[in-house]
DNA sequence: CGGTTATGATACAGACCTGTCTCTTCCGCC
DNA sequence: GGCGGAAGAGACAGGTCTGTATCATAACCG
C-alpha cells in the first residue's frame, strides 16, 4: 500500500526527514511522537531503536540543520571569495530571499530554543552554540572587511538577521527581502567606510541544488539556507 | 497561612499577576494550570470561574500586556513630542536598554505566537494584531519623519526591533543595547537625509514609574517596556 | 534453505495536563 | 448572631504524550 517504488530508505532517514519537515513546519512541542510514525510509515519501535528518545531525535534534526546551513554559508560566500564585503552583502541578500519562500517558519533554531526553553536541554545549547557559530563567522567577515569596530557591525547585523527570520514569519512586511538586503548594505556601507561594493547579487553561475527546490530567487542558487523540512 | 499582611487582592488579579510572571519566565505550554494555582495560593475553582480556559487566561495575559506597551510607547514618545525622528530613536535606545534587562526574556507576543503556533488559536492572532499594530505606529513616525521611503524605514525598523527581542535573549550580544541604538540611528539618518539629530536619550526630567522596578538605564525612565511579569 | 537482523503492528504502563465536581470554610453584611 | 456568597481543597474524568514490551513478518546472506 505505501510506495516502495524505488529503493526504501532505510528507517533512520525517513524518520528524520519526515520528522523534520513536522518539527519546522508545525514545531517541535506540538509534533508527536506518534504523529512522526504515522506519517514515515515506521514502527515505533523502529524510532525508539534509532534514537534513544524524543530528545535524541530533536538534535539529530538540529545537527542536520546545522550542516545545512554551513553548506549554505560556503555556498553563497564562496561566490564572492576575497571579497567580504560582498559576501556578506550575499548573505543578506539570500536570507532576504529565503524569508520570502512560501515554506519559511523562521530560524529552526531560534524556534527550537523559544519552544524547548530548559538551558539544561541538550537541543537548547545545540541551538546556542550555533548561533555562536553564525556570530563567529559574521565577524570573521566584519574585521576582514576592514569595518571600523567589528564587534558593534557584527552585532548589529545578527540584529537584523534574527529580526528577519522573527519578522518574517509572524509580521509580513510587504517588500520583506528589500529591507532586509537594503538595511545590512546600508550598515555594512556605514561601517566600512568608501563608496559601496558590490550589491552581492551579480548572478554568476548558478550552481545546482541537490534536491529539488522551487528555485527562483536570483535565478542562480536557490538561497534556502538552511533547508529545515526534509526536502532538500 | 498565607501572607494576609496588608489586604488581599481579589482572587483574579492574583492569578493574573502569577500567569503573566511565570508564562513570561518559563513559557506558556511550559506552565500549567496547576503551577499557577500552587504558586498564586489560589483554588483551581477560582481560576475557572474567573477565565474561561487557559487559552482565555493566555489571552488576557497578552492583553494587559499590550496595554502596558502602549503606555511605554507613549512615555517614551512623549518626551520628544513634535520631533518624530528624535521619538524614533527615542524608543530604539529605550529598547536596548529593556534587553539589556536581567529580567527580559524575549518579546512576549512573539514568544506567545512561536509557542501557539495554531492560526486559529486566538492567542496567536492577539500577537499578531499587536505586531501589526506596532508597524502603524512606527510608519507614521517614519512618515511624519520625512524618510524617503516612509514603508521601506518601517520595514527596517521593525526587523531591528524583532532582532533585537530575539538576539537579546538566545543570543549574548556584548555591548547589546549599543548595537540597537546605532544601528537604527544609522538607518533613521540614512533614510531621513540631513544631519543627524538628537539621538533620542537628552535625560529630561525623569517620569515616575508606577511599581518597583529597578530602575538603572539612562537614569531617567525605567525604560522597561511591556513589563511582562507581574511586577510593574 | 535456514538463520540472523531489521522492521512492522499493536497493546500497555506511567506521567502530565486541562477542566469538572463536590464538599468545606471563611468573610462580610444585615 | 446568623446567613449567603465567594473562595479553598482535593478528588476525579478524559485526553495526550513518551517510552516499553511482545509478537509477527520481511529482507538479506551464507
Amino acid at each position: 500500500m505505501a510506495e516502495t517504488a524505488t529503493v526504501r530508505k532505510p528507517a533512520r532517514e525517513r524518520i528524520l526527514d519526515t520528522a523534520a519537515e513536522l518539527f519546522y513546519r508545525e514545531g517541535i512541542r506540538a509534533v508527536g511522537i506518534d504523529t512522526i510514525i504515522a506519517k514515515s510509515g515506521v514502527a515505533k519501535m523502529s524510532l525508539y531503536r534509532n534514537f534513544a528518545s524524543k530528545d535524541d531525535l530533536v538534535c539529530a534534526y538540529l545537527e542536520r540543520n546545522i550542516a545545512q546551513h554551513a553548506a549554505w554559508w560556503d555556498r553563497v560566500t564562496a561566490r564572492h571569495s576575497g571579497d567580504p564585503r560582498a559576501q556578506m552583502k550575499a548573505l543578506f541578500v539570500a536570507l532576504g530571499h529565503w524569508i520570502d519562500h512560501p515554506k519559511f517558519q523562521g530560524c529552526p533554531f531560534t524556534t527550537a530554543a523559544a519552544e524547548l526553553r530548559d538551558p539544561a536541554n541538550p537541543a537548547h545549547a545545540l541551538a546556542l552554540a550555533h548561533k555562536r557559530m553564525v556570530r563567529d563567522r559574521l565577524r570573521a567577515l566584519a574585521a576582514a572587511a576592514g569595518a571600523d569596530d567589528p564587534d558593534r557591525l557584527t552585532g548589529q547585523l545578527q540584529l537584523l538577521m534574527e529580526g528577519a527570520y522573527a519578522a518574517g514569519r509572524a509580521l509580513d512586511l510587504g517588500p520583506g527581502n528589500g529591507a532586509v538586503a537594503s538595511a545590512a548594505a546600508a550598515l555594512i556601507d556605514g561601517a566600512c567606510g568608501g563608496e559601496p561594493s558590490a550589491d552581492g547579487c551579480p548572478h554568476p553561475n548558478p550552481p545546482p541544488l541537490g534536491g529539488g527546490g522551487d528555485e527562483r530567487l536570483c535565478g542562480r542558487v536557490a538561497a534556502v539556507p538552511p533547508p529545515p523540512s526534509g526536502g532538500g
